[in-house]
DNA sequence: ATTTATTTTTAGACTTATCTAAATTTTAGA
DNA sequence: TCTAAAATTTAGATAAGTCTAAAAATAAAT
């Protein structure tokens, strides 16, 4: 009944990847984000597959069975949780759980989850933005929108972001775009879709990389 | 620098024998306690050897390097830092949270444990009356004593055990001994060592095999 | 003190998850 | 379409942790 820990990871990574590309998540792909080899990923999706975690056929690629969704939707709805309780209980910043809360969201144990969810008062949210999906697995509908599909002239606040990784988090802290930090959408360029932005009275210009990356409130 | 799941769970587990024998831990009694083999005991203290995390030579048994006791008397403060968690913040049961803490104790953030240990206030014992190490190791002073211990006409409070299997936790459930509750001791056999103590106005009999796994105010 | 029983260790094998290198399939280019 | 490049899979090997069965050492018992 209960998975490994880098059964759990798999899941959670082919779900990740395939809320992005819609097709079947390519093997390289998926080596690639879980810092791992191709031939590796090769053998393990067998596995998956052998326990109908997901659908493989040679070379097409993979996708998520139910069940392995049901896991993977588990996985980031105890991630989430996990980040909530660190950053408004314990005092951690919202660009340092995120390493605490990989390990975490593989404890065993659902009465635990629930009762961290009910302690944290159901939050939908994380730190990061990101949507916390219930017990049975529904997300909230996010009230938000990417920056770089933001209209002109609007006032706004910065609500999540996509991009995880260790330097989009020093950028981001370095121009000052914390989250919940607000700001107005001042211009945009059409030849490279680049922004600028009014940041506490300074003006920002981020390129379109950047701003396709950051959730803002709508 | 980190130590496996499997690793740290065998540090542990000598350092919790090696408390009550005074001696060298023995192959079989770890063997035991970890619901393993004896031959893969062996294995795997000839790699912890190889660490220099414990003092082995051959059928001689096994004894904590200072290394090793560091890093076991860390897992159980982390073990014992969640439970509190669990008990007073989520509202698990006292006989309720052993397992999850068996996962939570193995997650690797120095930093965690310390903000999750302010966040409970320094807490010096766990819901079982276990006391927890502060982060240099060091172990406050129980003001407990084993209940066969006490002295005849004493009133007291049951304030942990040291004996925490299923089967022991429902027979203190069952006798009403909850942690807390108050009693006082009335008589001890010496042919048996057994004793008898009025629980809530009711007399109940205690052999020296319960008697000396629970720990009481003093 | 010598045999018997118990404990512990070794030897060899298995499982999980990984890797490198080689083979195969798909995709893209000319 | 045929060939080259890229992606993917297979084959064989490795490391961690475990197991069974057999050998060796220690402890117990007569």
């Amino acid at each position: 009944m209960a998975h490994s820990f880098t059964e759990e990871n798999y899941l959670k990574h082919i779900y990740k990847l395939s809320r992005k590309s819609e097709k079947g998540v390519s093997t390289n792909a998926l080596a690639e984000r879980l810092d791992t080899k191709a031939s590796s990923v090769t053998d393990m999706i067998k596995k998956l597959a052998a326990k109908k975690l997901v659908n493989y056929q040679k070379y097409q690629g993979v996708t998520l069975t139910k069940k392995g969704q049901k896991i993977a939707v588990d996985i980031i709805r105890k991630h989430r949780l996990w980040e909530v309780f660190l950053v408004d209980h314990l005092g951690f910043g919202w660009d340092e759980v995120h390493e605490v809360a990989e390990e975490l969201e593989h404890i065993q144990s659902e009465t635990l989850v629930n009762r961290l969810d009910k302690f944290l008062d159901h939050p939908k949210y994380d730190p990061h933005g990101g949507p916390i999906p219930d017990s049975d697995g529904n997300f909230p509908a996010p009230a938000r929108v990417k920056l770089d599909e933001l209209e002109i002239g609007k006032h706004s606040k910065v609500m999540g972001i996509t991009e995880h990784s260790e330097s989009f988090l020093d950028y981001m802290k370095k121009i000052g775009l914390d989250l919940g930090v607000e700001f107005k959408l001042t211009e945009r360029h059409d030849f490279d879709r680049s922004v600028e932005i009014e940041l506490k009275g300074k003006p920002v210009q981020l390129s379109h990389e950047v701003a396709k990356n950051i959730f803002v409130a709508y």
